[in-house]
DNA sequence: CGCGCCTCCTGTGTGC
DNA sequence: TGCACACAGGAGGCGC
């Protein structure tokens, strides 16, 4: 599932693959691929078509493509979002949502979606960072990411920690895996109240995030099934160094004890019922 | 405004 | 064999 490794993964082979490139024509496919457009698809087209990208940003797991107009095309992944670079002639894919062809006549990008939470959209000068997504925090590979401000925010929320590293208006690139893998390295259960952690917990805790999402792009990413895989179609190996997701009943990597799978927010949490009591 | 729940979506796996 | 249903989960939106 794309979280900010898969979605830097991404970026890495987007910034390879269309930068300096110039669109020649955009085809959409499926209506919900284009968010937040309100004036439809033939503006969303026409805005895009003879634009050069210049760059391929990233903040958490939004990714932007500044144009030589000085607008952006934003993408987020949702759940099941691939950006592929595929040849001119290759075959459509089942879920193919939105083509970009080029005007050198070279390898396409394309928006495939099995799920459709993810999608597409356009924001009006928004080079430097998109109005659409000024509400995401930085995410803590950013060297401009506040640990002391963060910390701050932190302790100042009454509710569970796994909420708030899943709150992308706190710490951004987060999720569910991620979260989980954190919080084992931590040594914290995803229920602890944030208000009680000391600063120092914090500032550990923060820590194995940055640790756990650097060794995954590292690897590429994690991925499970065919459902997140890099611009050329290659999955990442994470999947291989994860301690906490996925691995209810099998036996912790620090201590031995059986892992739990706990409900949470409508999904599944996983963690060690030794290393990681619950609170209270 | 802070917090937490609901919903969107479709393919896969499981149990009867 | 076929059907029903749980599950995967990012994030906007809404209710309290």
């Amino acid at each position: 599932m794309p979280e900010l490794p898969e979605v830097e993964t991404v970026r890495m082979g987007l910034a390879k693959w269309v930068t300096g490139r110039t669109i020649a024509a955009v085809e959409v496919h499926h209506p919900r691929a284009i968010r937040r457009h309100l004036p439809g698809d033939a503006h969303f087209i026409a805005m895009l078509t003879g634009r050069t990208i210049l760059d391929v940003s990233r903040r958490g797991k939004y990714l932007w493509l500044p144009l030589d107009s000085g607008d952006s095309v934003i993408a987020h992944l949702g759940m099941s979002g691939q950006l592929l670079m595929q040849p001119a002639d290759a075959e459509d894919e089942k879920h193919l949502r939105v083509r970009f062809a080029f005007t050198d006549g070279g390898p396409q990008l394309r928006f495939v979606d099995q799920r459709t939470f993810g999608g597409l959209s356009v924001s009006e000068g928004g080079a430097e960072l998109p109005d659409e997504i000024a509400h995401i925090a930085r995410d803590p590979m950013d060297p401009l990411f506040d640990d002391a401000a963060f910390s701050a925010r932190l302790r100042g929320r009454h509710t569970e920690i796994k909420r708030a590293l899943l709150d992308q208006t706190l710490i951004s690139g987060v999720g569910n895996i991620y979260a989980d893998e954190a919080l084992w390295r931590a040594m914290l259960h995803g229920t602890r109240p944030t208000d009680k952690l000391t600063r120092p917990a914090v500032s550990r805790l923060l820590a194995h995030v940055r640790d756990v999402l650097s060794e995954a792009i590292v690897a590429g990413g994690t991925s499970f099934d065919e459902l997140y895989v890099n611009v050329n179609g290659e999955s990442g190996y994470f999947d291989r160094s994860l301690n906490a997701y996925g691995r209810e009943g099998e036996p912790c990597k620090r201590c031995g004890a059986i892992m739990r799978r706990e409900s949470f927010m409508n999904r599944s949490s996983f963690s060690c019922p030794r290393c990681q009591p619950k609170p209270r």
